[in-house]
Order: C-alpha cells, then sequence, then structure tokens
DNA sequence: AATACAAGTAGTTTTTAAGATACTTACTAT
DNA sequence: ATAGTAAGTATCTTAAAAACTACTTGTATT
C-alpha cells in the first residue's frame, strides 16, 4: 500500500464500510451500477429484503449523493432509482468485490 | 461488469462483505496487509477495540483460513497474526477500498 | 363499492454486533 | 511474596441493524 498516512488509510477503510457494507447497501449499490431500477425492481432482485428496510437504505444512499430518486410517473406513482454522477465512482469497488469473490467462493461459502 | 451469471455475481457481494465488514475485520485484515502483527499491537493500532472483540473477530479470520496464529514464543506468551497466502490475495481489494476511500472523502465522512 | 397497484410509512420485536468489566494462566523480575 | 506482562476467557449489558406486521395515498379497473 502506497499511501503517504498508513494509519490514516486504514481507518478510511471503516467509513468506507458504513457504505458499502451491512446486508443490503452492497447489493444494492451493485444492481445500481447496471442501470436505473425501481423500488419493487429492487425488493425484487433483492430476495426477502422488507420495503421499510428497503426504504432505509436508499435514503440513506441518497443521504451521501450515492444514489438519486426520481419520480418518473405520478399515477401509477413509478420511482426510478440511479447511481449519482459521483455514485458511478463505486463500481470498479464492486467489481473488485464480486471478482475476489467469485474467485474465493469455497471460502467465502465456508459459512453455510 | 462482464461475470456471465449476473444475479450470482451480485449476491456474492454480500458473502464478501462478510468476511471484510463490520466495525473491525476491514481494519484488522489492513493492518495485517504490511506485515504480520502481536495481539497487542494489533489492539493497539485498533483504537478501542476490546480484548474480547478482538479475540472473537480474529478467530472467525482463523476460522475461514484467511490469517493464521503463530504462537512465536511460549514465555512470555506471544501470538503473531498473519495473513495465510490465501488470505494475501485480500490486499488488493483492501488497497481499492483505501483509494476510493481516499478520493470520495468529502462523501465517506459527510456523516459525522 | 370493492380490489388492485406502486411506493412507501409506522410501530414493535427479534437478532446480531459490539462494549464493559473482571478474571485467568504461565511465567519473569523485584 | 508481590507485581507485571502477553494473550487471552467469561459474563453481562447496551446499542444498532434488520425483520415482522399492518396500514396509507392516490389513482385506475372491474
Amino acid at each position: 500500500m502506497e499511501v503517504k498516512n498508513k494509519q490514516q488509510g486504514i481507518k478510511v477503510v471503516g467509513d468506507v464500510l458504513d457504505i458499502v457494507g451491512g446486508k443490503w447497501r452492497g447489493q444494492i449499490l451493485a444492481h445500481l451500477c447496471d442501470n436505473p431500477k425501481r423500488f419493487n425492481e429492487l425488493k425484487t432482485v433483492l430476495n426477502r429484503i422488507t420495503s421499510s428496510t428497503l426504504t432505509k437504505e436508499l435514503r440513506y444512499l441518497e443521504d451521501i449523493k450515492m444514489v438519486e430518486r426520481k419520480v418518473i410517473q405520478e399515477t401509477p406513482m413509478v420511482v426510478e432509482y440511479r447511481l449519482t454522477k459521483h455514485g458511478m465512482s463505486i463500481k470498479d469497488l464492486i467489481k473488485t468485490i464480486v471478482e475476489w469473490g467469485l474467485k474465493h467462493r469455497e471460502i467465502v461459502f465456508k459459512k453455510n
């Protein structure tokens, strides 16, 4: 790691994991990497997430400007979530995570 | 993301985050990227972690074969933790996380 | 008038992660 | 004999994340 201040570099890991960690955030971001998705689309692909949890996570991601919410139709109300311009910067990180995970399955899945 | 099965690729995000996520695991792995460290060294650099939490996290990382524990001296007992050969594979991922975090501080730190 | 749908909200409960505090073991040094 | 050190363990409590269940709003359909 060729970072000037190593201690600070390592602390930042915790901050990034606040954004991408937890049970759902990483997955939500991963799904939005491909293309925008509606609330219920997300709810379907994220098997077993509840409405309230999904709402909470999306609000958080909006607050930190990773995701934006756009009402695309008033009636029936249709809402679309997409990565912000800034949020797009997470794509490579997500990709790295997915690649590592697929390559190291036998261990990743150990817990099961 | 040029992964064959996208759904599966995304699910793996959750599994990887089990390994690297939480309040401490990412930081522990990051510290071990540089070189092996003793229990109390880790305890010192990980400001405010308790013994019991550190032990728990290290045992988990051992269980999944990311980290190995080596008694290097019986008395006074000295124990060293290091990444396994397999664990080394996480270095690039940690590096990517750190880099993203440093670059996007203004947002990462928003919560404070 | 009743039903359905999208996108939620509200309130409560359960589960999990992490923290606090105190103790332990095997030894060495004073 | 007492204190100190490294690396823990054992319990218990607290706090935070996620789940569960039910309800809401506005509109359109049968």
